[in-house]
RNA sequence: GGAAGGGUGUCCGAGUGGUUGAAGGAAACGGUCUUGAAAACCGUCGUGCCGGCAACGGUACCGUGGGUUCGAAUCCCACCCCUUCCGCCA
């Protein structure tokens, strides 16, 4: 959530920035709520000091039955003023959680994902002298992808992906974790972007892939249930991304400022429902309701929030260079980074199968939105406590990346070359 | 699934209904000592909210939510979570 404090100062710019994100929420009731919670809440607040001091009176016992009555007295209207606050203090709370976070000033104003703006174009879209094929033709073919019989088993939207293909993921998996587990390549990659940034590696995590609805809820990630898996037995949901159990491992805690930044590659299974999207991308495999991410998770310093998101966007242009993909640079604008981000980037790229650019990254930067609700603070070396500043960004969603890797790597007789800095990882093979 | 034990501050850990925002220890910070460091010693040291320019004052918080009481970390009820043992299983 936003800070209270700062909606008080700022309630014009709340107000628009707000709606520039499409959030109608209306920060003059909010302030109206607030301070009539401040109110009922001064006035309990010098009911219970008298009743503390009437029961401090009475210490050591033995009070009278004039006393006992009063303290009965003053004990039933805090109880009175309480319920008058119970109800303005919920509607407070609830209205406060819709304000979503301000976007930074450079990101464009939009009303929808229409009006995102490409920064940048790197790469050409892929050319064939023949017609590209997609990724369900290709992998069916040769049977790298089964989709009929996973439908049999689990249902529309799962797939056994097999053989080489296989392979071919464990081979990202490894050459992801070789780059940000190298600190001369972060290094590289601070330098060349001039980042205040230590050089400090990420660390590879394996998170648990479920997690309960109180760290979920506070996360600020859990908004739509149509999207997430719930198994209502056992109050756990399963993750749709490993950034949601990592941006909540450090939940309720309080980091010493020497530890930060925090760096973390995460690599999970992500589960999504799917609800909203019927009969969109069916074929291929595209979008799942399984599938497996490599997802880079930071917490940070406020000063250096904003540095680490710029890093985390280096890392996915150079990944994707690596691979020698063709992408596209997208900043989000304000209607389509998401109600905790200040700023957000999506990496699109180019599909050969579809002719188009669609989206395979996302990098989203929630200064202290995500990390005031989680209750994660930094302790300063001054002292004082700061919630830190939350970063995470895709590394590569495996499904996606395969697929964009089968269509432009596709030669003519249906087999797939190896990116050059894969080999290694698949025995040196050069096709699949 | 069966049984037991626990959730207290940055961490460990004590806590008899009022003298407890909370002993003691560790860590951290400041200092004394030292050529320097360590050790030793002295001091400081929870968080949120409200008010105040501030010093400060008020209030809440001992897993969560209720209850009893003039007064609850402490008593009662419900729930959540963790640990250990047995069973089952990878």
């Amino acid at each position: 959530m936003l800070d209270i404090q700062f909606i008080r100062d700022n309630a014009e710019l709340v107000q628009e920035k707000s709606r520039q994100k499409g959030y109608d929420v209306k920060v003059t009731d909010l302030l109206k709520l607030d301070e009539e919670r401040r109110n009922l809440q001064g006035k309990i607040e010098s009911l219970r000091a008298e009743r503390n001091q009437i029961a401090d009176a009475l210490k050591g016992g033995n009070p009278s039955e004039d006393q006992i009555k009063r303290g009965r007295e003053v004990k039933e209207q805090v109880a009175q003023a309480e319920a008058l606050l119970d109800p303005v203090e919920a509607s407070f709370l609830a209205l406060l959680k819709k304000v979503p976070n301000m976007p930074l000033d450079d990101v464009p104003v939009g009303a929808s994902e229409d009006e995102n703006v490409v920064a940048k174009t790197v790469g050409e879209p892929t050319q064939f002298d023949f017609e590209p094929k997609h990724d369900y033709q290709l992998g069916e073919a040769k049977d790298l992808i089964d989709k009929e019989r996973a439908a049999k088993v689990a249902g529309s939207r799962f797939a056994y992906i097999k053989g080489d293909l296989v392979r071919l993921q464990f081979a990202i998996i490894q050459f992801v974790l070789q780059e940000l587990g190298d600190e001369a390549v972060i290094k590289r990659l601070v330098e060349e972007n001039n980042l205040q940034l230590s050089t400090k590696p990420f660390t590879p995590v394996l998170p648990p892939a479920l997690l309960r609805t109180e760290p979920y809820v506070a996360s600020a990630r859990l908004d739509a249930e149509e999207v997430t898996y719930k198994i209502e037995q056992d109050d756990l949901w399963l993750n749709a991304s490993a950034e949601h159990t990592l941006c909540t491992m450090y939940w309720n805690e309080i980091l010493p400022e020497e530890a930060l930044p925090i760096r973390y590659i995460g690599y999970s299974t992500s589960f999504r429902r799917e609800a909203g999207s019927y009969g969109k991308d069916v074929e291929g495999i595209f979008r799942m309701h399984q599938f497996d991410k490599l997802e880079m998770e930071v917490f940070s310093t406020s000063e250096s929030g904003l540095d680490e998101h710029k890093l985390m966007v280096a890392i996915q242009e150079y990944l994707m260079q690596q691979l020698q993909l063709p992408y596209q640079l997208i900043k989000k604008c304000t209607a389509d980074i998401g109600k905790p981000n200040a700023t957000g980037v999506d990496i699109n790229c180019w599909f050969p199968g579809q002719q188009q650019y669609r989206e395979t990254h996302t990098a989203d930067y929630m200064t202290d939105f995500q990390a005031r609700d989680l209750k994660i603070r930094a302790r300063r070396t001054s002292g004082e406590l700061d919630p830190v500043h939350t970063n995470d960004a895709t590394a590569f969603a495996l499904g996606r990346i395969l697929k964009a890797i089968i269509e432009n790597y596709q030669n003519q007789d249906g087999s797939i070359r190896v990116p050059t800095v894969l080999k290694s990882f698949m025995g040196g093979a050069e096709t699949i």
